[in-house]
RNA sequence: GGGGGUAUAGCUCAGUUGGUUAGAGCGCUGGCCUGUCAAGCCAGAGGUCGCGGGUUCGAGUCCCGUUACUCCCGCCA
């Protein structure tokens, strides 16, 4: 139904058509533009369907002065009869171009400040304007369409998680503060003096609690809270589709999202593949240096261990006497870049933690530059050729370090070069990644964290492992990668009480520890929790993506600034002596 | 917590080696104008040069500090 039904209003702006010539309407809406030629005013006027002139002419001496007071942004409701332009006259870039409506009676309803920025598209107004003023800016149609595109993507997910059984839960935002994890934002109890809650990171332990209630398949578009510095894609609140399903495998989790995302990006009318492909975490790190690969672009990761066996460069050698890997990616096309230029990778690499980054330039044919080409024989330069693929016009960017590091080293130089050279290609491209380590070794704290929650269920057969080996034990989780952002991420989880206790042990979290912080979650466990995984969405970078923008801000009504203020509402402010007296608080 | 960038009219920006009264485009206000659609033409208003201090005969410009915005690192299971 349009929202034109049950309103003051008979039509949208922009639905008129050559078919309604000759119609009566009434339309409201905003003033967009005014062209006032003396003897005859043109008003754009504007509803969030878009544009339709609206004309003015002196016959009708009432309306005609209303129209010439008029200003852009004023509210306005008109009466008037759809007519076709005049022969010559059409607008072939409106959709409204065929048609105006001859205004015969105008209410101005209100009237509106001049705008602090233009409402049209493309504009380049400061950010923080644009916020403070966000009812106007989202006047704007780029603007309009983001929220649309992400009701859209909301109305999809609901429909497809619904057809297959999957039911709506709302969990609580008051909670409780938990170790591990992001800071939590808190908010202290007016009823329990010196007690506070918790708002929460996500609803991870309140989905396990559901399986074990039975509900067998849930799903919440989940509002989750952070208290971490801000980025282009983090906000301190932000939203996740939810979902947790119970006697699954984590095929059946993979095969149910898979079934889910093409009905969703079907619904927001994106080229979506028929498979998504999978990699497993240790493939990721091999092949592209990073467990969020960006698939748009090739220019992988290339062993060079062989190659570089019995080098007489100390650097490399060095490497691989430490047990360390040589390692290297052919950045095609920049055979020919700068000294400067070549400088400035070397610069990447080191902040990376890289030593430093050796070269080998093939600007053309036969030709070869390089620094440490020297040091290397007529075999060793065969070998690289052929290893790296190395065609003229091509650079060899080569980093010999400890295992890990050279992978993530030249992980971030390969995203770097992909930038600067503009090789990503058009669409979207999802994928899998699987097999994620259990645990990591954190040099800081000096105890095991885990690489995604405490509550991701080990491989079986890795369970002998898990106190002798912790980090080579490998868990059931996958990210779900799209275009080198990870949009979504999830676990089978563990559903008996011994082994999540086993495993909080592991990471140096005692009984008493694991009792007080968790226990509701262990006792839960202990009342007949069914197996059960599942999986959170980025909703926000998720429509980001799909939008084509840069900055998740884009897509949310009413986001923060870097600092985590609302220029708005002038959120966060001070609170009155009364408000803090009153939850017991008290301020340096 | 650290690093980079930015801050001059409502918006986007220019402003030279420090030098008279800080400019432009858009927007805004007024006037003219009957077929425009980024309407056009004429006229006008509009400034705490982010804020504080310093150097100087003189600071938008140089120095120090600070705040806000923004990007990145750390951080974000």
């Amino acid at each position: 139904m349009s929202p034109a039904s049950h309103s003051i209003r008979t039509h949208l702006c922009a639905d008129l058509r050559s078919v309604h010539i000759g119609e009566q309407v009434t339309l409201a809406g905003w003033v967009h533009r005014r062209r006032d030629h003396g003897g005859l005013i043109f008003i754009d006027v504007r509803d969030r369907s878009g544009l339709v002139q609206c004309t003015f002419s002196p016959d009708d001496a009432e309306a005609f002065a209303l129209g010439e007071r008029v200003r852009p942004e004023w509210v306005v409701l008109l009466e008037g009869t759809v007519a076709a332009r005049p022969e010559g006259t059409t607008n072939a870039d409106m959709p409204t171009g065929e048609v105006e409506v001859n205004v015969a009676s105008l209410t101005v309803l209100n009237t509106a400040e001049t705008p602090p920025f233009e409402v049209e598209d493309g504009i380049e107004t400061d950010e923080s304007t644009r916020m403070r003023y966000r009812y106007v800016d989202v006047r704007r149609p780029e603007m309009l369409s983001c929220l649309v595109l992400r009701d859209r993507v909301a109305q999809a997910f609901r429909r497809s998680l619904g057809d297959r059984g999957f039911i709506e839960v709302e969990t609580p935002i008051l909670t409780k503060s938990t170790p591990e994890g992001a800071r939590d934002f808190i908010v202290p109890s007016r009823m329990n003096p010196g007690l506070f809650y918790a708002l929460p990171q996500s609803p991870q332990l309140f989905k396990q609690l559901l399986m074990v209630g039975g509900l067998d398949r849930y799903y919440q578009i989940a509002r989750c809270f952070r208290d971490e510095d801000l980025r282009a894609d983090r906000q301190p609140e932000f939203t996740q589709i939810d979902i947790e399903m119970s006697f699954c495998t984590q095929e059946h989790v993979l095969a149910t999202v898979e079934e889910v995302m093409a009905e969703v990006m079907d619904a927001a009318g994106v080229a979506w593949p028929a498979e998504i492909p999978r990699l497993t975490h240790a493939a990721a790190m091999d092949r592209y240096g990073s467990d969020r690969p960006d698939t748009r672009y090739g220019m992988e990761l290339h062993c060079l261990v062989d190659t570089f066996a019995n080098s007489e460069f100390k650097v490399f050698s060095g490497a691989l006497a430490a047990g360390g890997r040589v390692k290297g990616i052919n950045a095609k096309g920049a055979g020919d870049w700068s000294r400067g230029r070549i400088d400035a990778l070397n610069q990447i690499a080191v902040d990376s933690g890289a030593k430093g980054l050796a070269w080998v330039a093939f600007p053309t044919e036969g030709d070869v530059r390089s620094p440490v080409a020297k040091f290397f024989t007529d075999d060793e330069m065969a070998a690289l050729r052929e290893v790296l693929d190395i065609a003229p016009g091509d650079l060899a960017l080569i980093v010999a370090d400890e295992h890990d590091l050279a992978n993530e080293v030249l992980g971030v130089l390969r995203v770097h070069l992909a930038e600067e050279l503009e090789l990503a290609a058009d669409g979207f491209h999802p994928l899998w990644i699987v097999d994620f380590p259990l645990l990591s070794w954190d040099a800081d704290e000096e105890r095991y964290t885990a690489n995604h929650h405490p509550f991701t269920r080990p491989f079986d057969e890795h369970l002998e492992m898990l106190e002798s080996d912790p980090t080579s034990v490998l868990s059931y989780s996958y990210d779900l990668v799209i275009n080198g952002l990870e949009v979504g991420g999830g676990t089978l989880r563990v559903h008996d009480t011994a082994l999540q206790q086993r495993i909080f042990s592991v990471m140096g979290i005692g009984e008493e520890e694991a009792a007080e912080k968790f226990g509701f979650l262990l006792d839960a466990l202990a009342h007949g929790a069914p197996p059960h995984g599942g999986i959170a969405f980025g909703f926000d970078r998720l429509v980001m993506l799909l939008a084509g923008g840069r900055s998740i801000r884009d897509v949310i009504a009413f986001p923060k600034t870097s600092s985590g203020a609302c220029p708005l509402t002038g959120a966060p402010d001070v609170v009155s002596a009364r408000q803090l007296k009153e939850v017991h608080l008290s301020l340096d």
